[in-house]
DNA sequence: CAACTAACCAAAAGCGGTTTTGTACTAAAG
DNA sequence: CTTTAGTACAAAACCGCTTTTGGTTAGTTG
């Protein structure tokens, strides 16, 4: 079923057909008419690869993040991923996820798919201050929006949620339940939200007066295998922290299990916090203090600046820093 | 960058260039490697969407689900994704993953991405015994494997997990610990795998000579929220069971919140098991004991039977049971 | 009534490749 | 010496659509 056989049946040209269904003007109504009808009866649709071709356009964008072997997408991606999707769908759009192989395969590896002319828009998750994959895209010229910022110069599209302010409201909260050591346990120092969590985390201290212990804070993997590991360290020092706050659900997972392996009772003895408002917070022993991000909105809103993008809005007008709000749970409570 | 001016740049015609990169034999070696040569050295590459035109290939295969609203995919497809893609990369492809609407718009959407024609393949995830999906696709004809099985009629490429003999080992291990009130918490009916997990189930009660008491076995949504729900409910009954094997972690970190709530001891008390391996459940408190499903090597089966169905390869021979381990932790005991 | 303008549609040229068909030329076979 | 077969390349058709260009007809306008 090609615009030929439709023009054909029809005793038109293709031209004629396809600028009947296309909008333009110089074609009859009555014709116009007949031609929809034909169309709508005869199923007919253009072929997506002829039209790509012709227009350039792919009705398609890709939400790419590089993921470790070993250490797949979460949760908190397949939240960003329906966001998106549910924006992008009700324009016409697919929203395609793609896996980098994080690593020396990386760049090469989004310069294929670039190559690979599959999508009109980009959204990248998980950026990191110093971004090659940014940089990459910014040579490209594709339209994109990263999830998260960079410290790049050059400014580009983003979308974030306020890291800084979140972890400045756990941090006061455990401030203001008396405690006074208060540990730090990030992500790894070259994510951009690890760096903005941690502003956040001192910004709360200095603003009570209270001088950060360098050695109360640490980073690691957002597991919970590395949030136990970090924590049973802290533990360990001959001033060991009351309060731990953590990057991530899964590290203060890991990190109560560490508390109660050195037979502290979390809530009571040390007050632990996460952030990302997941499941397994929520049905923890004690249940998980965290912060809740509003992860598909946040994909709703990526979308949003992608189509904008797309549409040719100039960057510097589509950034958006999306509100946070902690959740206290019985993790925390107040300095013995 | 296109062919013509590299066979232009060469004087020599755009098919012979094209033969001759296609490692056509009626070049001669020493045109060959002169195409060859200029066009690394142009750094040239044929445009994929022309070249999807002109072949109907397109490079790309996808990883469909059906996600609802609020209940996005979670970790274990992240992990299949992720087994998929490492699979397909080194064969040249790429691995999208994209998420249909559940409900009416499932099969639309579905269509639509079919019609789109962006991929050579598809992988399904997540089949239900009567699964819409599955007829779609086997009457569209693009090749496609799923994970998990169908119980359609006419059969299909498919990888699964053994979940019947999933649930024979962890059920069996119960009533090893002599439980004899074991529930099952499953997943919804319509789930192919819940099917088969229930079938596990009996089929270990039968063998210990126990009959299955209908009231404890149940369905719902595999969450915690879900299993929480639904074993404060059989906790209520006169004769409570004295364990709960449950169909996915999530369901069983509810399940243990539940009877915790109850007053149990979760590992003494009460006994609960979960599926899926997950993090969370190495984390929880007690830890829970699980079923290993290995699900990166399901994604790199799926990946194999993908590029063979692909090439050609007969649906019949195209099909694999992958085994499974139980993890016994904490969160199961001798029963009292 | 000639000239001009819309309105409507067809023809043709792209988009960038692949594949079929055609054509010189060479070399071996009859 | 002619036929046959094989080699190496070019020309052209095609994939299915969009868009530019151009031409015809009918309806104003001066």
């Amino acid at each position: 079923m090609s615009i030929q056989t439709l023009a054909h049946s029809l005793g038109l040209s293709t031209s004629t057909v396809s600028r009947a269904l296309n909008g333009y003007h110089d074609v009859s109504a009555k014709t116009r008419s007949r031609i929809e009808h034909a169309a709508k009866a005869m199923n007919y649709r253009p072929h997506p690869v002829a039209h790509r071709l012709a227009t350039g356009r792919t009705g398609a964008v890709a939400l790419v993040s590089s993921v470790r072997a070993g250490n797949y997408l979460d949760a908190t991606f397949a939240a960003l991923q329906a966001g998106v999707a549910e924006v992008m769908r009700a324009q016409g759009y697919f929203a395609l996820s793609v896996g980098l192989p994080m690593g020396d395969g990386e760049i090469p590896e989004l310069e294929r798919f670039l190559a690979g002319h599959l999508v009109d828009g980009i959204i990248l998750a998980r950026t990191r201050t110093d971004d090659p994959r940014v940089r990459l895209l910014q040579s490209h010229g594709l339209p994109f929006v990263t999830h998260g910022r960079t410290q790049a110069n050059t400014p580009h599209a983003w979308v974030d949620t306020d890291n800084a302010q979140a972890l400045y409201l756990t941090t006061q909260r455990m401030l203001a339940l008396g405690h006074r050591r208060v540990a730090l346990v990030n992500g790894l120092p070259q994510m951009t939200y690890a760096v903005l969590r941690e502003q956040g985390f001192r910004r709360a201290m200095e603003a009570a007066g209270v001088s950060v212990d360098d050695g109360l804070v640490c980073h690691g993997d957002v597991t919970a295998a590395e949030g136990e590991r970090l924590v049973a360290a802290l533990l360990a020092l001959p001033q060991a922290p009351t309060a731990i706050v953590c990057a991530t659900d899964a590290q203060a997972l890991g990190a109560m299990a560490a508390c109660k392996a050195h037979g502290l009772r979390v809530g009571v003895d040390v007050s632990v916090s996460g952030y990302g408002n997941t499941e397994a917070a929520a049905y923890s022993d004690p249940p998980l203090a965290t912060v809740d991000h509003a992860i598909v909105g946040n994909g709703r809103q990526l979308a949003d600046l992608l189509l904008r993008r797309m549409a040719g809005e100039a960057v510097e007008s589509l950034t958006r820093l999306e509100p946070v709000h902690m959740i206290e749970r019985a993790s925390v409570g107040r300095c013995l």
